[in-house]
DNA sequence: AATGAATGAGAGTTCATTCAT
DNA sequence: GATGAATGAACTCTCATTCAT
């Protein structure tokens, strides 16, 4: 019907608006920062209103969380594709995205890794990004590009180096940065090459940066 | 006089007391959390005595931050000591300190680098601890062991690591990570390793971790 | 109209459902436990549309308590009939009747006589109930039964016996009542034996309960 | 010291007072119908600084459950004295008694005997004021006054009785009661008189009322 | 120096009710 | 006849903070 629908329709939107709202709240004001209160204040409803779209301020918290993980798996690249690409060089991209998704959607990425990690985060996609980090350095030590063969040893050290310059720079923008994609380009190339193994070639790129 | 300086000096005592609870309190509740009363009474004292001791509870807020970097740069490797170190090794030396004093004061670590980024963070002391690390990097790069020459960019690739390492470790604890140590080595020996010149020789360990 | 008479009976059946619903949320949870959604829920209509059927919230509630003396009413034994039973068996009988009344419809007694005695109940129905019990009780003191003449002195105390021994046994489900029948047969031949006059021959049945 | 003497029985006199207007509140609108805004606002203070009297709602209701059974108890004739009175003639008085407090203080009847019977009320004190009535129902029986041995049977009768004519009277004040001593005075007679044994001489009082 | 008493503001949440469709 | 959407008002309770003493 075609009434229905654009009910439908409209209540979607609204819904997403809520949740939009409500994220750009919980990433400025923290988790107990965020009132139903100040959510209703600004979609403009009465906070009544958002009972009829969540059942409670736990509910928005844990879609959002959901919603992050699940855009930074969409951003992230697939392990099967790319398929003759240099498993090295997949892996640095992939560092690569997944330190632009944190900038370019800082909430999402609090809501993935930062805020609330006390209260029991459901592990579920959470578990799905680090899945997909492993596979991708797996790769690399099958291909023996790896002085290591300790794949969770080298994913962590990995996910520990993007995960620090994403949030430094999200949460401390007023820092003195150098330039930013150097920086970036930077802490990716050392903490991968640091994992190569030295053959006289030498994977790592010689430029003095 | 006698009596006024016992006088201040108990105040001193009681201020430094009270800055104790409120941090077990603030990094074991988080800030929202934290409640004036809880202080009180952790403290046996009335909720109304800590104004006198404490504008309000931001300032309480700050006083710790302050006393956490202040903490920190006590027990980081001043760069004047230890004059004739290898300054890679210094340096390395100094990231270790960083990442264990962070996992031995979490609390502290969490009110410095984590807690709160939103409410502005006074960056005070804060440069300070930055200065410290930018003077061994300094170092290094006059002694030519690094490949780059701007000090900023080694530094902040070099503070992004150890800041990775140190805020996963803390914020995720139930996460399945690797052995502590082993891990903490290998992210900081990449993130300084990276950055060295290519001699033939090498500076890096070429042991397989 | 046939039409219109379906429809108006459609909705003399839905307003009687809406009803039993009601009363069975009012007796399970209070008057302040019922709410309109719980109706709506338990009816499978939406809460605005109960509103077609009664102006509020109150308005059910009146109608329950109306419909629950009317069922009292009814069970009643109408003084017309069983003509040349002694009255006073007669008047035990509907004393009886009503305790059994009250404990089969705990929801309908509640309505009737226990709850929000403060909103005014409207006097209309209870009337009926009593001046069903001022009949019989005529009839006693016409028959010279009873020692009073005061019909409503003996109608009142009356009530008030089979009213206390009801409204116990309904609220305080859980005190160690002893055998429940005995019981009431002990308040009522009490109440009534005690209004007889008191000839040698002696109504009242001697047998140690 | 006078000061903090003095504030001791402030405090306790606020108390007092907040108890007052609450047995109020309670009874003219039932437990739901009683909130902390009205209480705030009955006693002119802010609602937060009922808490720092009572730690929530449901404290005040059992202080107000308690104290009232404590005065039902305290006003009810104690069965070790009156050493010589008649037994009968004992139960009596304290049955009227009963009636009485629950008239002259319909507020603390409600308490203890109509409202929220569902809500387990701790059975502590009530139970206290049942034995009360208990024990002077033995001593009927042990001077072999009444027909029946069973001293449950006997007390709960009575009780039945006595709870039903305090109850109609307090919750249905407009209803046309006849003259109220004389009522209560029928149902307590026919309530004792009815466990009587039957002897020639007979206790029961002949006059027609 | 210390505190008991008090409060305004605000939290999350629920409810009866309305109204355009 | 029926309902989805919306809301104002109210609820219990907690908190940071003040002020007279």
């Amino acid at each position: 019907m075609n009434a229905s629908a654009r009910r439908e329709k409209h209540k979607k939107e609204l819904r997403a608006e809520m949740l939009n709202a409500a994220r750009e709240i919980f990433s400025r004001d923290g988790y107990e920062g965020f009132t139903m209160r100040k959510l209703a204040r600004s979609v403009e409803y009465s906070p009544a209103n958002i009972y009829l779209y969540f059942k409670d301020k736990d509910e928005i918290f844990d879609c959002l969380v959901d919603a992050s993980f699940a855009d930074l798996l969409e951003v992230l690249p697939q392990p099967n594709d790319a398929s003759d690409e240099d498993p090295v060089s997949l892996l640095k991209r992939s560092l690569h995205t997944y330190v632009n998704f944190g900038l370019s959607h800082p909430n999402h990425y609090q809501f993935a890794f930062v805020l609330r990690p006390a209260g029991q985060v459901r592990p579920h996609k959470q578990r799905a990004a680090y899945e997909s980090l492993l596979l991708k350095v797996r790769r690399c030590i099958e291909k023996k590009k790896f002085r290591t063969a300790d794949v969770n040893l080298a994913a962590q050290a990995l996910w520990a180096s993007v995960h620090g310059i994403t949030s430094l720079l999200i949460q401390r923008p007023v820092f003195p940065w150098v330039e930013r994609d150097k920086l970036i380009r930077r802490v990716i190339d050392s903490a991968v090459d640091g994992l190569l193994v030295r053959n006289p070639g030498g994977t790592a790129k010689e430029k003095t940066e």
